[in-house]
This record gives structure tokens, sequence and C-alpha cells, in this order.
DNA sequence: CAGTATCCCATAGGATACTG
DNA sequence: CAGTATCCTATGGGATACTG
């Protein structure tokens, strides 16, 4: 009989939240919670639904993220976190303040070799 | 001209250490450091050695992590975490908390479904 | 509005073999 | 030991069109 692998955590949370849409969505439920799917596609640049419905799915799988539907019309259906998917709030915090400050060290890196970054 | 367009703080960060690999390395090298090739491809299970020289040139790139090559016989070289990859740590602290907090949370569940993970 | 259903493709990732 | 060099494939991700 198996019983749980105990592998690495972090590469748990990578198997978890890897994906190029999850942390955004999740970033987007921390921020303000519920939402409507047409809410998330519109501040999410560049999802389109599929992915959209796509990784929504799989965060709805993972029990990070829950789905309420409406019997109205038209339809209405909105997403927020579970209290699990609360729970990643801390590491959300965390990822957040690592972005801001790493891209701070490239401004002051372009600065000094006159590159500049076109995104 | 253009500045630095000012994206998702998270999604740059995951950008950054997205891929399967990467923060593994960045883990084992956060523990403990300078590592050679070799010790971080016993450390990391499942990891080729074209995947983590792939990996390792990126993080280099990035400046995450510095590599330092000594002229002996055999050779050596020792790969550590630059200031700047230092700086991930507490990032790392969480990602590893959630993992573990997760995991715990999928043994509860599983205690009452009676399912398995093989892994 | 809130999605599916298809189809398609680039590339991340991996297997294998070889080298300074 | 510390890698390259090749080759290959699975799949994550995207474009487009359509539906309850």
């Amino acid at each position: 009989m198996k019983k749980i692998e105990i592998k690495c955590p972090v590469e748990h949370s990578v198997e978890l939240l890897g994906g190029k849409w999850k942390l955004p969505i999740l970033h987007a439920l921390v921020n303000a919670s519920p939402k409507r799917f047409k809410e998330l596609e519109r501040e999410i640049k560049g999802i389109t639904p599929t992915m959209l419905t796509n990784q929504l799915r799989s965060l709805e799988t993972d029990g990070l993220v829950s789905r309420k539907i409406f019997a109205t019309v038209p339809p209405t259906v909105e997403y927020s976190l579970t209290e699990l998917g609360k729970s990643i709030k801390p590491m959300m915090v965390e990822l957040q303040k690592w972005g801001l400050f790493h891209q701070h060290y490239l401004q002051s890196q372009m600065k000094s070799t006159k590159k500049e970054k076109t995104v």
C-alpha cells in the first residue's frame, strides 16, 4: 500500500500553481472576490475565454476556487476563493513583493547599461 | 521612447521562476550553497543533466545564480546564489509553507475518501 | 453572459549518446 | 566531473467559431 509520497513541498506548490494563468487568476481573486467570468477576462490581460475556463476548472478541481451559478437572464456565474484558496495570500504577497523588487532591480541595471526593455 | 512596462509583478515572478526545475534548483541552493553540478543532480530527483544545465544557465542569465569554475582534475564547478538570488528566500519559505499546508490538507481529505495518491 | 468544441502549433521538457 | 549535441514528443497554450 502506498501512502502519500512526501515530495518537496516547493515542487508541490509549483505543480498546483504553475501554468501561465493560475497565479494571475488567483491574484485577481485575492484582491477582490467574487468576480464574474467576464470581469476576470477583462482584468487579466491577454487571457482568452478558453484558457480562463480551463484554468478556472483546474483551480476548482484543486479546491482553490469555487463557482456559483445564478439562474438569471443573462446567466451570472461568480468565482471566489475557497478557504483553501485564501490560504495562498501570504505567498501571493511574497511573490508580488519579489516581482516588484526584481523589476526595480532591472530598472537600475538598465540605467547603467542604457538598454531598454520592450514589453 | 519606451519605459519599462509595469506589468503585474506576480506575472513577472512567474516568468522568471516558472519552469519545472527552477524553483527546485533555487530551493536546493537556498538550503546550502555552493553546490556542485553533480550534487544538484543527485539532490533534485528526476532532473537530467540536460535540464539541469539548461535551467542553471537561465538562472545565471537572470542573475540569480553564479557559477565558479575551478581548474582541477577532474573539473569542479560550484553554483551558488547571487545576492539577487538570495532575495528569493522569503518567497521560497512561503511557497514551501503553503505546499506543506496543502499536502496536509490533501492527506486529511484522503482519510475521509479512502483514496490514495500514487506518485 | 458564460462558456464549448475544434483544430493547431511552438516549445518546454526529456531520452540518449558522446566529449573536454 | 561537468557538461554538449541531437533528436523527439507531449502538452500547454492559443485562434477561431459556435451555443445554451
